[in-house]
DNA sequence: GTTATTAATTGACATGTGTCAACCTTTTGC
DNA sequence: GCAAAAGGTTGACACATGTCAATTAATAAC
């Protein structure tokens, strides 16, 4: 039997842009009915629920998705720049946002009309192939977030953030950790008491060095290795 | 803050046809392309990891969709007919399927040519929204899923998912249950000895009651309360 | 119908993680 | 610069679940 893997591991990793399929008219249209807003680190963009008349656009910044049921939260995905937020509200059967997001850096997000995204995504179908295209990714993507929070152990789940930070994010092996421990464990879906400690561990062990906000992977192999077995 | 409700239910609910929106030569351009395949219960349809040259579409029967990495299973959809199955090779970037599936039961399967349904996507544009707001369905549905099953506690997915049989496929409180423990844990995400454990206890609190292979929600409001704070 | 498999059940046990509470440290607000 | 708030760390503890092994029941194979 093959062995696929699977990882915790967030990014929204759509590196497109998502309006390249559509012509010139096209793109002034969708901009003539859009609006850019700034939101600063820590701010709400959506909330699960709220009337969603519009599809987000990340034009930059880091912002992160999540679902809550009032006690409990879990981070669906954390989206970079130059991905689309909110498409569930395509559908006619949803008039409200089906999760909320924050930003997680100062973030600028560009507010689409939804009946001139829809109505672009039927005159275009290059672009409705696109839409398409990013819905498959996206639950591929939380396909294996789903897996590894479930099926792997929490040393897995936390080396999975790790690397995920350190390649995805930062792109390098040192990097300061802007999360708080709370963030981290919304993550993984660890308590945040339960983070310190694994922290610690891969500390003593000589895996992480962390020194302040700073974070330094030592041992990228063990990292890896841990992260897989889980 | 308001309280929204997940729950860790796996049906899919897509209840309409999805080709209502294929004009009748378009709909005959589908069938010439397609074929007819008989599956038995336990049988395997399609093989994560393995090509994927074509969109699998549930004439009749029950079909369980999962993702497995060698070691465990994740069950992520139960889909019931009329739905549409391995979409994902839709995107040029997947040659493979991303998921296995399962016939829980003889079921009828129509193995579209990919070709000819990227085609349609192209020139039918409402067949495109309709691909669209099925993906977007679900993606709701997965993260429901993916938020009780990480969120709640065993209990609470156990009643989830005797409730998601009793609702949504034998639409009755009585009902065989033609699953084993084993396939029960797959679903809720639980060990199978932890099951058999659990509907003892269900069972001793006259919540349920099991003879031989059928089972019969009794106390519905008291399932129904634990799947909720569970 | 008897045997061989597979599924279900049960008990004993280990352990990974969450919870709670206390305390320390850093950041924020004024 | 000080007070207040927020974040981080640590220890003690409980307990929900998984794992392993053994036994019984049900099903399939011949």
């Amino acid at each position: 039997m093959q062995k696929q893997k699977f990882t915790s591991c967030t990014i929204g990793s759509y590196e497109k842009k998502c309006f390249s399929s559509l012509t010139e008219t096209e793109v002034d249209l969708l901009y003539k009915n859009s609006v850019k807003i700034s939101f600063a680190k820590g701010e709400v963009i959506c909330k699960q629920g709220g009337l969603a008349s519009h599809v987000l656009y990340i034009e930059s910044g880091l912002v992160k998705v999540f679902i809550d049921d009032g006690v409990s939260t879990l981070v669906l995905k954390i989206l970079p720049s130059c991905n689309l937020l909110g498409l569930a509200s395509v559908s006619d059967k949803n008039k409200t946002f089906q999760h909320s997001a924050m930003a997680y850096l100062d973030s600028e997000i560009r507010q689409i009309d939804i009946t001139v995204f829809k109505q672009l995504l039927f005159q275009n179908h290059l672009f409705a192939k696109e839409i398409i295209d990013i819905l498959i990714e996206n639950s591929a993507q939380i396909n294996g977030r789903f897996f590894s929070l479930t099926h792997k152990q929490s040393y897995g789940r936390l080396a999975d953030i790790l690397l995920c930070l350190a390649e995805k994010i930062f792109k390098t092996n040192e990097f300061d950790l802007n999360l708080t421990r709370k963030e981290i464990a919304e993550l993984t879906g660890i308590s945040a008491e339960t983070v310190v400690r694994m922290l610690k561990k891969f500390k003593s062990e000589n895996i992480i060095q962390i020194t302040g906000k700073s974070l330094k992977i030592i041992d990228y192999t063990r990292l890896k290795r841990i992260s897989e077995t889980g």
